[in-house]
RNA sequence: GUGGGAUUAGCUCAGUUGGUUAGAGUGCCAGAUUGUGGCUCUGGAGGUCGUGGGUUCGAUUCCCAUAUCCCACCCCA
């Protein structure tokens, strides 16, 4: 028999660093209702089709990265690779576009990639997410940027930047693309493979490339911010001056071009650089073409993905401190099987008043109940015998400073609740 | 898909220039005049030395393959 180990990429959270995840997970959910933003959840797996039309199918996400498989029916599924194209595929299918606008939606999942391991990246991941459909404004970028600063503010995640930038519409894309080309082709033959097929497919994610030898070509390429259309310039200066507005900081930088396909106008991430290279904790953009694209009405959207896993890397390495998991506030130990059964009859008394309480499950020696209590760093511990259980009353040894008081056992739970 | 490093007890790691029963710390369980935790002492459980081949009288140690982990390229959260 083999030993069976985790697959691949993916990860046990385990109870030592829970409460740290539900602590992020309470605080995202919180921001997101202190905007108006409704949880929405979606299924792990859709259609293959989906991903392909909404992710778009030139990515290497799509291409080289999905869980695909056939269905027992026949159907080609995938494991979703993000959460947008879900949650896209959800408001067209439930008529969302009818809901008073905009549809202002979060989510907490689990996505799927099939990528070579490293720091910060896993086949299996978390990301928090935020999607708004049905405005078009830069008021609607800088609200949703703005939720995400006020959330890393509230975890306490300082050094942290935001960067933004402008990838134009398809407009002034194809204007642009013709410069860059121009730019690019009497150097293309010293490119690297990737950005050559790019050349024709794809030009603006040449700028992406990181290979060495393309860095002279890509650094001096003219930036598509500087060759916006009317629309999107006036788009892309609102968004800074409702971000002045607001009072949050950022920088421009022309080189972020987003990796998914369905990205328009305004894209921007939040950068720490203590995640090794996988530095980008957060990124998204605005996809008004994304809705058309996989057979809705013409309805523009933003939104962002954040890399949850990322997130608490870059909570630790700041120092940032976390939340603990709860620890008892009573153990009571049992001496003797009645004592022991009276001592688990309290104790679940005590748990139906909200209280925390524990008592021993493995028929141990008082000095092991009382080294457990110790453990499990109950402020409290009581020991039950027959003498406290003819008595009434029992002592309640306060665990920090040893110290003991005398309490009736009918009045416990009075005591430790108003305590 | 490509490259570098790693893999020995639950965890963190020693070690064997190839040789009988593989160690430490920590954690776990128990005990130190049977009714009180943390400190100390004693004892115990726990490893076919990642897996599969090869070389050898003999492999945890050398060689090959493979898996997984870490890091980087690429890509992205």
């Amino acid at each position: 028999m083999t030993k069976i180990n985790a697959p691949k990429g993916t990860r046990d959270i385990l109870p030592t660093e829970i409460a740290a995840w539900q602590q992020a997970e309470r605080q995202f959910a919180a921001v997101c209702a202190r905007y108006g933003y409704q949880e929405i959840r979606i299924p792990t797996f859709e259609s293959t089709d989906l991903f392909q039309r909404g992710v778009g199918d030139t990515t290497d996400v799509v291409q080289k990265e999905m869980y695909t498989f056939l269905d027992k029916g026949g159907r080609s599924i995938s494991l979703r690779p993000e959460g947008t194209a879900g949650v896209v595929r959800s408001y067209l299918e439930n008529g969302m576009a009818s809901w008073s606008s905009p549809v202002r939606l979060w989510y907490n999942i689990t996505a799927f990639r099939y990528e070579n391991v490293q720091k910060g990246r896993y086949r299996e991941f978390h990301q928090f997410g935020c999607e708004v459909f049905g405005a078009d404004g830069p008021v609607v970028d800088a609200e949703l940027i703005s939720l995400l600063a006020l959330f890393f503010k509230e975890i306490g995640l300082g050094q942290t930047s935001l960067r933004i930038n402008s990838i134009g519409c398809p407009v002034c894309r194809t204007a642009y693309n013709q410069l860059l080309k121009a730019h690019i082709q009497p150097h293309l033959a010293d490119m690297c493979p990737t950005c050559n097929d790019r050349f024709e497919k794809n030009p603006l994610r040449i700028i992406d490339c990181k290979e060495h030898k393309c860095q002279p070509v890509t650094k001096t390429a003219p930036a598509l911010l500087d060759h916006l259309c009317p629309d999107c310039q006036t788009h892309f200066d609102g968004l800074c001056t409702n971000l002045d507005e607001l009072g949050i900081a950022y920088t421009v930088d022309r080189g972020i071009v987003r990796g998914l396909d369905y990205y328009t106008r305004t894209v921007f991430e939040f950068i720490s650089d203590h995640v090794g290279t996988q530095g980008t904790i957060c990124g998204g953009g605005r996809y008004d073409g994304l809705i058309e694209s996989i057979d809705g009405p013409h309805t523009p959207g933003i939104g962002f993905a954040l890399g949850v896993e990322r997130l608490m890397m870059e909570l630790n390495s700041q120092g940032v401190s976390v939340a603990t998991l709860p620890v008892p506030l009573i153990y009571i130990a049992g001496l003797g099987a009645a004592a022991a059964t009276k001592a688990r009859q309290i104790t679940f008394l005590l748990r139906q008043q909200g209280i925390y309480a524990e008592t021993d499950l493995m028929n141990r020696s008082l000095k092991a109940q009382m080294k457990f209590a110790g453990k499990t760093g109950a402020t409290y511990t009581l020991v039950l015998g027959d003498d406290e259980i003819a008595n009434g009353e029992a002592k309640l040894k306060h665990m920090a400073d040893s110290t003991e008081r005398v309490v009736r056992l009918d009045q416990l739970a009075a005591f430790l609740t108003a305590r």
